[in-house]
DNA sequence: ACAGCGATTGACT
DNA sequence: GTCAATCGCTGTA
């Protein structure tokens, strides 16, 4: 699915601008899929095309950390949209998340899956696997290829080597699935997992 | 101060 | 398909 961009510049200045992601977490949500997530460190360069998101919502939707009263963990979730909220999950795992809302109320975008798109072998490297679907196909997965860590949590997408790119005009158009979101307990009737159709990296279809 | 448990993954049957 | 690992956040006291 993805062309590579012909004579690339520099990522960095195809960064979204901060009203991409006030259009509201749902919105966002969707318009995030075939975007790129880049991360850049000392060890070098990854990045990969977003093919799987989750929308979490504000009080109204229970399955969200934003759910009940603001809290030091998800504040985060409360404050200006446009920048990264990362949390540990099951002693084990980050979850990447950007927050995403209209102005005075919480919601966050879920990053669950992507494309490996450059510094494969570095993520090979740090995933101790080969096979690309490997690589960043699961939110934990995801954060390991890339490097982020509870360091990354917080940022400014548009001011740190954590950002997201437009590269749109290097992918072919695609249709959107939109399914109920996975690994919650409350919520599940609610249709706010979307992925692109028939993208062979996503965690499950 | 502490028990309960989670927006997951990988190993194993 | 099932299930353990593992840690820090949150609600309750």
């Amino acid at each position: 699915m993805v062309k590579k961009v012909k004579q690339q510049k520099n990522l960095k200045d195809y960064t979204l601008p901060y009203r991409f992601y006030n259009q509201g977490t749902e919105k966002v949500s969707r318009n995030l899929l075939g975007k790129l997530l880049v991360h850049k460190t000392t060890e070098g360069i990854t990045a990969g095309i977003i093919t799987e998101t989750e929308a979490y919502l504000g009080k109204d939707d229970p399955a969200s950390h934003a759910a009940r009263k603001k809290t030091p963990r998800n504040s985060i979730m409360f404050d200006k949209s446009g920048k990264s909220y990362v949390y540990f999950i099951y002693g084990n795992h980050y979850c990447f998340n950007v927050v995403a809302h209209i102005k005075g109320i919480a919601g966050a975008v879920l990053i669950r899956s992507l494309e490996p798109y450059q510094g494969i072998k570095l993520m090979q490297k740090r995933r101790k696997k080969n096979k690309l679907k490997d690589l960043t196909t699961g939110p934990g997965k995801l954060t390991q290829a890339l490097k982020i860590t509870r360091s990354c949590n917080n940022l400014d997408l548009k001011k740190s080597s954590l950002y997201i790119a437009n590269i749109g005009f290097g992918i072919k158009s695609f249709k959107i699935i939109r399914t109920s979101r996975i690994g919650i307990k409350n919520g599940k009737d609610k249709l706010l997992r979307f992925y692109i159709k028939d993208n062979q990296y996503v965690s499950r279809k």
